[in-house]
DNA sequence: GGGCATCAAAGTGCATGCAATTGAGGCGTT
DNA sequence: AACGCCTCAATTGCATGCACTTTGATGCCC
């Protein structure tokens, strides 16, 4: 309805916003799995670019909290820690009733139409491979936003919700992804109905049973993990002797 | 209490993330008001640098909204609508109702007195110059983020007051900034006690208030807004006719 | 006098080159 | 065999150079 503005924001550049939508969305179907080395390199002969345009894409993406950037190291796709994971989703859950009260009773025909024919696509790929209906679920939730209308809004849920994506990967049991269609379609219906209180509790239940089924108890020492196992030990006083530790652990 | 983790994710690269804090620092300040131009060969001479470091800053700066980035066209300071600026303020209540929820009753007698140390800062400035008054309140905003130890949530919550800040200087009369100095302590207290409920409510109407009475009605034609309020009027047909007054417009 | 083509100056888009840092393997010592 | 040291390939940090685009100023024509 209203007028759609040219995006005008970051990642206008192009071959920038290509390396990144390609890099997140690997990263999300989990090609791309927590701690993978991206060298500048590689990235830009792989798309074609110089390493500038495959830094600064990094660096986009580091914004966005998908990669870490340490100092003269080799980038790696973010590894989030749990506590951090229960952050997202705890944010993830405003930022989204915020998203269907706006919604509630608003939707056009258009749109109910859109979002039932990504909640098809979901259902015909529950079956398939894990990787893609994780994506396409995550996708409905920035598909919700973007009816918005409201740049920013979108622009911090589909981060969020990308980067609660990436720690399904970490702490999540293969298939607990199972797939939320049923959820999803109740959420529409409430949409639609204009229950504004109804579909704010649907969506706060969803995301949390999301969040509680998925992200498993700290998942206790599973080989690369140690490292933040160790982490709480790093107190100031004894600093030296445990990052000395994690050197040698992470030696292998 | 929890380890400070080392900042590993965007702006390590140092040279880069002093120039955003720069930037960032100016705007919010309103040196830089909106629709300044930021071209980057004056950037790196400035900050010593060359293009491809102020380059990859305004590239970070508009990831958060602060600066606007077109191809091949100078970057300019954001020029948020007042939708935006509303839509960022709903966001922003949302997010720090989270922060105090968390907070409640859980602060360091340490954290207390630091959060009331600056607090008399802001009393302080009151009196003062108006843009640092209005730094200073966002910066308590932030200072009690950070105390959440979540990462994400002090990013998230950092960007979207940053913008907030940014578009008062667009949106708001002189002077309405009128330091909230006392509801930042009735937020205080309301911590302390550990009242999870009636602190949330504080924040909700503290920032609830700034934005009702910094963001007065859209400003009717004050000459550079004059685009937006084309904007609407610029539908698929007739949009052709549209553009061109818009060009007409923009060279005065 | 006003509109329009033309052109130089300014600025961005991107690749490349060089210096600096890292970390991995090899070698000697204990 | 374990430990430490050294060296070198791999990789990042950053500046510079060149091509292309935008801007706006000049002069021409109506």
């Amino acid at each position: 309805m209203a007028p759609r503005a040219t995006a005008k924001s970051a990642e206008s550049t192009d071959k920038v916003g290509v390396i990144c939508r390609a890099l997140r969305r690997a990263i999300i179907e989990q090609a791309l799995e927590p701690g993978a080395k991206l060298p500048e390199d590689s990235l830009g002969e792989r798309f074609g670019v110089s390493r500038t345009i495959a830094r600064h894409a990094l660096g986009q993406l580091a914004a966005e909290g998908l990669v870490e950037l340490r100092r003269n190291r080799i980038a790696v796709v973010a590894t989030p820690s749990w506590q951090e994971a229960r952050d997202a989703f705890d944010i993830r859950i405003e930022l989204e009733r915020l998203v269907v009260r706006q919604l509630a009773g608003k939707l056009t025909k258009a749109q109910v139409t859109a979002l039932n024919a990504h909640v098809d696509a979901e259902d015909a790929a529950c079956g398939g491979a894990d990787a893609v209906s994780i994506r396409l679920a995550t996708e409905f939730h920035i598909l919700l936003a973007s009816m918005t209308n409201s740049p920013i809004l979108v622009r911090y849920v589909s981060e969020v919700a990308y980067r609660c994506c990436l720690t399904l990967s970490l702490y999540s049991r293969p298939h607990s992804s199972e797939c939320g269609v049923t959820e999803h379609r109740a959420i529409i219906a409430a949409l639609v109905k204009g229950d504004e209180a109804k579909v704010m509790g649907l969506m706060h239940s969803h995301l949390d049973s999301v969040a509680t089924r998925a992200l498993v108890a700290p998942a206790p020492q599973r080989g690369r993990d140690l490292l933040d196992i160790l982490a709480p030990y790093a107190e100031e006083d004894s600093g030296e002797r445990v990052v000395k530790l994690a050197k040698a652990v992470r030696a292998r």
